[in-house]
DNA sequence: CGTGCAAGCCTTTTT
DNA sequence: GGCTTGCACG
């Protein structure tokens, strides 16, 4: 960025429009002073200049004249490869826990070190802003803490928007322009579809925004779109998409899919600027490259069509982003569209144990269509722990046992660090985080609502996008009534009126409508107090400092005192946000710098480093890794998750399993899976059907277990280890094929430890043997949940019920009954719970 | 114009 | 089950 010291004119003359120097536009960080210093160091005499000859002849004499730089060290043959052959295109396929990261950090500290490029003119991006900042610390360990001058290391959408800054106004923007989030995206698209007199109801704004998103995901601008996809949405589609980016100009907006998409526009429509980029970046690296959609791959392909020196990194057994446009064909096209690319493979695995490998290996081997490796490693276990399956009655033992198992740990002096519990769906969490609050255990979720999503930081916000961006109607319609003023819809029509009929924004049109005698006095004045409100804050950027003026702003609007006066629980942690929300401006310069950051990174740095159990799902888990590794909810419906099913078919059953395959290698020593035979779902109870990627897990490095806790909440616990005898009233809930399946590999590993030995025979094994068919007849199962047979009990029915005793049935909603019991009184009950006495 | 209650839908995953 | 949304009422 800034280059104030020697070197920079030597490269001046590679970018020719000044790159250096003009850096400071509005939203850019502009906090890296005395950054520089440390660029110079690895070159002291000349700077890179494009082509091979000087820098490619210096870094060979020095590798020469050497032995191997420590970073090399400890590295095997492949990854020390993927490394050194810094020019020209290269694919690294790195299966799980092989030293992706290492790799790419080492690369990047290789391509310092021999001074082959400075820190800004290398590339470097990512999917998540966790990676990027892990890679940013990986980094600054081997440069020596200094990686303020790696410029262009960060999200796809970090390096997209800072690009994007400097030439908004080659696609119609503002350099200030704001970034929408799917709220405000939402908002808007409701806006239009109600606009074109389209049933919002029929015509869902997500429904639009998802169409939309896929469309910029194959980086198809409205004219782009064809005939056919552009007449869905009721024959409207490309029509609402023109009209959307339409509208977005005018609030001189983007949303996330706009920031690829307008650079490439940019990038194809001026060659110029193009050629400047693709000096710039000397050196390209892409990390989860089986993630990029079309978009990312064409605006890769484009920088890349310079030097060609691009590094992508990635594996396509964990591509597990496809529902949202990833593309895995990229890592086979890769090939084809960079002649000449250099493959390597890293296969030897450092994370895992051989149990937990073979399990995740021998699971991801049921998928077809992969690009194929064998992941091995010397790492045997002294314990030699197999990848667990438990089984238990409902979600709420699941936590339960879950919880006692992390108890056990922490008791053996493992720390809450290590372990984690990676759920499919979101839903799940809850049932731990319950448990754990009454246990007292210390845990922490990982992309759980967040902080910038909650009701009262997006006012503030708003609050502070109506100071900084004039022209920011979706923040001023959030904050015009909030606290409420008297400003109803009546009102609010007039303002949003004038402003289309005049093409300007809200806030203009607000002040032009105080001036008339449109507006009865009462709202007039309201609407006039906040209007000068905005412009007097806004007036007082320059002066006062950001942190106080947000304070000035919330306390001055009646916020603040808005939620003081509310009386409702959620009050007093709303105000603790609001005040958290001013604490966490205090690192960022400015009001502006601050609102960038938080649309691009909507996250908080977690930077609690006390001991807990982490909570997450299986996707926010990539790139992890844990001593111990929890996986609960492996059922059917579930994992796999019933939408992917309906929705992609068998891609989506592969893509759930690549999910699997994430999820257990993120285990170092110890892997547990889980699976229910109950579960509520939308408050209903189902009974559920083991997963059928429990059928793919080998059998010599999976160990049945039976979970440690009681099967209390329905009997009242106690049952001992002859449950199974217990249940056998209930046989009809059980017996599913797929429960059979599990009940019998139970009772085969079951048999050697002296339990319950009913049936012979190794579920597993039989199972994994009809490989080819087993898909079919499996899904017919999915298809007939349980709660859609009807109860084989009839109404008025003498019923037993463990619990509650005999009564009679009242009513019947499908398995769901209400029994009048002669001494618990009326209580809803699941039909699988009772019996015929 | 604001409040209170019934209705419906759901979040699978993220920048 | 819980949350947001829509509608009816004061």
């Amino acid at each position: 960025m800034a280059d104030p010291n020697g070197y920079h004119d030597d490269i001046e003359d590679t970018f020719p429009d000044g790159f250096g120097g003009d850096d400071d536009f509005p939203g850019d960080r502009p906090s890296r002073q005395g950054g520089e210093a440390a660029e110079q160091a690895p070159m002291p005499a000349a700077g890179p200049v494009a082509g091979s000859g000087i820098a490619a002849r210096a870094m060979a004499a020095r590798r020469g004249a050497q032995a191997a730089p420590d970073y090399l060290e400890g590295m095997n043959p492949e990854q020390r490869l993927a490394v050194e052959t810094l020019d020209g295109p290269v694919l690294v396929l790195a299966g799980a826990g092989t030293g992706k990261t290492r790799v790419l950090t080492t690369r990047i500290a290789h391509i310092l070190a021999t001074g082959s490029a400075y820190p800004s003119q290398i590339l470097a991006v990512t999917f998540t802003n966790k990676a990027a900042r892990e890679m940013k610390v990986r980094i600054a360990g081997f440069i020596g803490g200094d990686v303020e001058g790696m410029a262009w290391l960060g999200t796809f959408h970090s390096v997209c928007v800072k690009i994007l800054r400097r030439h908004a106004e080659l696609v119609g923007l503002k350099s200030g322009f704001s970034i929408l989030d799917t709220d405000d995206q939402l908002r808007l698209i409701k806006q239009l579809i109600r606009a074109e007199g389209l049933d919002d109801k029929r015509w869902t704004p997500r429904a639009f925004a998802n169409m939309v998103d896929g469309w910029k995901n194959r980086a198809l601008t409205p004219s782009e779109v064809s005939e056919a996809e552009g007449s869905a949405f009721a024959g409207l589609g490309r029509k609402l998409y023109a009209d959307y980016q339409d509208r977005l100009s005018i609030l001189n907006a983007c949303d996330f899919g706009d920031l690829l998409l307008h650079v490439i526009t940019v990038f194809k429509n001026n060659p110029d600027v193009l050629a400047d980029y693709q000096r710039r970046f000397r050196y390209m690296m892409v990390d989860e490259y089986q993630d990029t959609n079309i978009a990312q791959y064409l605006w890769l392909r484009l920088l890349a069509q310079g030097n060609q020196n691009v590094c992508c990194v990635g594996d396509d057994d964990q591509s597990i982003y496809g529902w949202r446009g990833a593309e895995v064909d990229n890592i086979l096209r890769f090939e084809h569209d960079f002649k000449g690319a250099e493959v390597i493979r890293l296969e030897r695995n450092y994370r895992s144990t051989s149990h937990i490998l073979a399990a995740a290996s021998h699971l991801i081997s049921h998928n077809e269509g992969r690009l194929g490796k064998t992941l091995f490693t010397d790492f045997e276990d002294p314990e030699d722990v197999k990848v667990n399956v438990a089984s238990v009655w409902d979600s709420e033992e699941e936590a339960r046992s879950i919880g006692e198992e992390i108890e056990a740990l922490q008791s053996k002096g493992h720390a809450l660090n290590d372990i984690a519990i990676l759920v499919r769906a979101s839903l799940q969490m809850r049932a731990f985080e319950d448990r754990f609050v009454t246990l007292g255990l210390n845990y922490r979720v990982i992309g759980g609502p967040r902080f910038y999503e909650r009701m009262e930081i997006r006012d503030a916000l708003a609050y502070f996008r109506c100071v900084v961006q004039p022209a920011d109607d979706l923040a001023f319609e959030r904050i015009v009534n909030t606290p409420k003023r008297g400003l109803g819809e009546a009102s609010l029509k007039l303002v949003h009126e004038l402003a289309r009929t005049e093409r300007i924004p809200l806030m203009q049109a607000g002040f032009q409508l105080c001036q008339t005698e449109e507006l009865r006095p009462k709202p007039r004045a309201a609407l006039k107090g906040v209007l000068d409100n905005v412009v007097r804050w806004r007036g007082e950027l320059e002066n006062v400092k950001h942190t106080e003026l947000a304070e000035v702003i919330l306390d001055e609007s009646g916020y603040t005192e808005m939620w003081r006066n509310d009386r409702s629980a959620e009050a007093p942690g709303r105000l603790d946000n609001l005040k958290e929300l001013i604490r966490s401006m205090e690192e960022f310069e400015s009001l502006p710098g601050f609102l960038e950051h938080i649309s691009l990174v909507m996250d908080r740095d977690n930077t609690e480093d006390n001991d807990a159990v982490s909570i997450m799902t299986l996707h926010s888990a990539k790139g992890l890794e844990f001593d111990t590794v929890f996986l609960p909810g492996w059922e059917e419906g579930l994992f796999p998750h019933q939408r992917a099913l309906d929705e992609s078919g068998k891609a989506g059953l592969e893509e759930e399993r690549r999910l699997a395959y994430v999820g257990v290698t993120r285990a170092k020593k110890r892997a547990t899976i889980w699976f229910t035979s109950n579960r509520r779902i939308h408050g209903q109870w189902q009974s559920s059907i083991p997963s059928r990627f429990l059928d793919e897990l080998p059998a010599d490095h999976v160990e049945i277990v039976e979970s440690q806790s009681n099967y209390g909440g329905y009997g009242g616990g106690g049952y001992g280890s002859s449950r199974f005898d217990n249940r056998d009233p209930f046989q009809n809930s059980y017996s599913t094929p797929g429960w059979e399946r599990a009940k019998k590999a139970k009772a085969a590993q079951g048999a050697a430890l002296g339990r319950n030995s009913n049936s012979g025979g190794s579920g597993f094994k039989s199972a994994r043997q009809r490989k080819a068919g087993p898909m079919t007849i499996e899904g017919e199962l999915v298809a007939k949940s349980f709660s859609e047979s009807p109860s084989s009990f009839k109404l008025g029915e003498r019923v037993f019920h463990l619990k509650f005793g005999y009564g009679a049935i009242s009513t019947i909603e499908g398995n769901k009954l209400t029994i009048e019991f002669e001494k618990a009184g009326q209580k809803k009950v699941i039909d699988s719970f009772v019996e015929r006495p």
